[in-house]
RNA sequence: GGUGGGUUGGCCGAGAGGCGAGGCAACGGACUGCAAAUCCGUGUACACGGGUUCAAAUCCCGUACCCACCUCCA
């Protein structure tokens, strides 16, 4: 079986094949740093992640480029209304979302380009475009450069739409267009607008165009063909329409595949930052931790939408830690570390194969615990339940929810080491005086211990090798 | 107007012609001093109306409602 992918551009799900044999280049676009990233933007992060980990797991050598827009419209916008300079603020929004990332064990990406890192680029493209007539400088003297789109036949074809359905194009002033459908490649430098944000260019000062820096972005670090372009569905049209129409008509072959993930929603609407900031992925982590947000995440398929919710956020958390306590109680059974490396079950390879099937592949999991659990309780075959955690962990690393990862280890912090610590000699304290009670049979007394515990939100579990508390 | 997606049990969430994915919650049983955890068991779910078929949540036709995109967007 090999791994099947849905293209959006011919709507079905097909073979993955990539352009050179074990190799696979994936592009995703990334966000516009303009404001704080929220568990919408994430989940794409999430699921072009768990893409790249299962390639990976195959034995693919992946090259995962992942950009970041970081001039644009909204950021000298809302930069010229906070009164600080753009570039300012397209920085401390690239941090955030970077802390952002990894506090739910999202991988680096191979590179993370930025827009203003690939002007030449742009420029040369656009060069390229002028020349084979499909693009032109703008007739009005604004120092504009638009895309011809009647000039490339094809035009429309990654979502099906035809030219004359579509409504015009307002990314600039329409009076240098040929078509309204144009759009713009470069934008002639306005004198309202801070110099800092104009680079030189054959059509004078100016910045890029929003889709021209993903062609350029693209074709330097993957080639002018590679394998994956991801994106969220808005990405579809017109951004991803016109990348692909410009690349193509600058003789680049451009992406095999396109994948796109579903929003993320919060009462029935698209998340923006006008519902509040309870979305914000901080906000977000005061009530799970990150591994638990992922979960969660990883639970839906990345086609379909999500209507995000804290009770189903909290039960996916329970459910999660249902899959963390057999591991734990696994590893103390077994004297030591769950092994890593071990076999993924064929349910979940499966599930894996068919367009990452997630819930499917949770569903693998959770099967797999329940075998482990039923051996932890029967005792005895250890290898058995070795081979069993093992699978498990080496199943939640493909979705990048291993608890043993280093990627989670490192948001907590040493004042959490400390405080556990304090806890753990406080609590095993009272513990103690329970099992004198238990040992008295005094229940009244051992209950009360247990119940002045749990008020304090601490969960005491009797275990065979004696009382275990968790928070 | 154009393009695409959706509606599944108390809740979340898969599936895509025939055996009730899985989780959470609930109930019963086992275990336990009682719990917790764990295991076992318990459900006449597929928006509505027709149709095709031996068989439909799944295919076809129609209806309703919801959502996304159509040049700011994960």
């Amino acid at each position: 079986m090999t791994l099947r992918l849905h293209d959006t551009a011919t709507r079905e799900v097909r073979d993955f094949v990539p352009l050179e044999e074990g190799k696979a280049g994936i592009y995703v676009c990334g966000l516009t740093v303009q404001s704080e990233p929220h568990v919408g933007h994430v989940r794409s992060a999430v699921n072009f992640d768990v893409l790249r980990r299962w390639l990976t797991a195959n034995g693919y050598d992946v090259h995962f480029i992942r950009n970041v827009t970081d001039i644009d419209d909204k950021i000298l916008a809302k930069a010229a209304e906070q009164g600080r300079p753009w570039y300012n603020l397209a920085f401390a929004m690239h941090a955030e979302l970077t802390t952002a990332l990894a506090s739910i064990n999202v991988l680096p990406p191979t590179y993370e380009p930025g827009a203003t890192g690939t002007v030449p680029e742009m420029i040369e493209l656009i060069s390229i475009l002028i020349e084979r007539g499909h693009a032109y400088p703008a007739a009005d003297g604004s120092g504009d450069v638009y895309f011809d789109v009647r000039s490339w036949p094809s035009y429309g074809e990654l979502t099906r739409q035809g030219i004359d359905d579509m409504e015009p194009a307002t990314d600039a002033d329409p009076r240098g267009k040929r078509d309204p459908r144009d759009f713009a490649l470069w934008k002639g430098y306005k004198p309202s607008e801070p110099e800092s944000a104009a680079w030189p260019s054959p059509w004078g000062k100016g910045r890029p165009g929003w889709h021209i820096e993903c062609s350029a972005m693209a074709s330097k670090y993957l080639g002018p063909a590679f394998d994956i372009h991801g994106g969220g569905v808005d990405l579809r049209f017109p951004h991803h329409e016109n990348e692909q129409a410009q690349s193509r008509a600058a003789g680049l072959p451009f992406a095999s595949y396109w994948l796109h993930n579903a929003w993320i929603t919060t009462a029935g609407e698209k998340m923006s930052k006008s519902l509040g900031n309870s979305l914000l992925v901080p906000e977000v982590l005061k009530r799970v931790r990150g591994i638990e947000l992922r979960f969660y995440m990883v639970s839906a398929h990345y086609r379909s939408h999500v209507e995000f919710s804290f009770e189903a956020l909290d039960e996916a958390a329970v459910g999660f830690r249902r899959i963390e306590n057999f591991l734990e109680r696994a590893a103390t059974s077994l004297g030591g570390e769950v092994p890593t490396g071990g076999m993924l079950c064929s349910e979940f390879i499966e599930a894996m194969d068919d367009d990452l099937g997630t819930p499917a592949a949770v569903a693998a999991i959770h099967d797999v615990v329940r075998e482990g659990n039923k051996l932890l309780t029967e005792g005895g075959d250890a290898d058995a339940l070795r081979g069993n955690a093992a699978s498990v962990r080496a199943m939640l690393d493909v979705l990048g929810l291993d608890p043993a990862d280093p990627g989670w280890t490192t948001t907590g912090g040493a004042d959490d080491e400390k405080l556990r610590g304090a806890v753990d000699v406080l609590i095993t304290a009272l513990l103690e005086d329970r099992a004198t009670a238990r040992a008295d049979k005094d229940w009244a007394r051992a209950d009360a211990i247990r119940d002045r515990i749990k008020a304090a939100g601490i969960e005491i579990e009797d275990t065979p090798s004696g009382p275990k508390w968790s928070i």
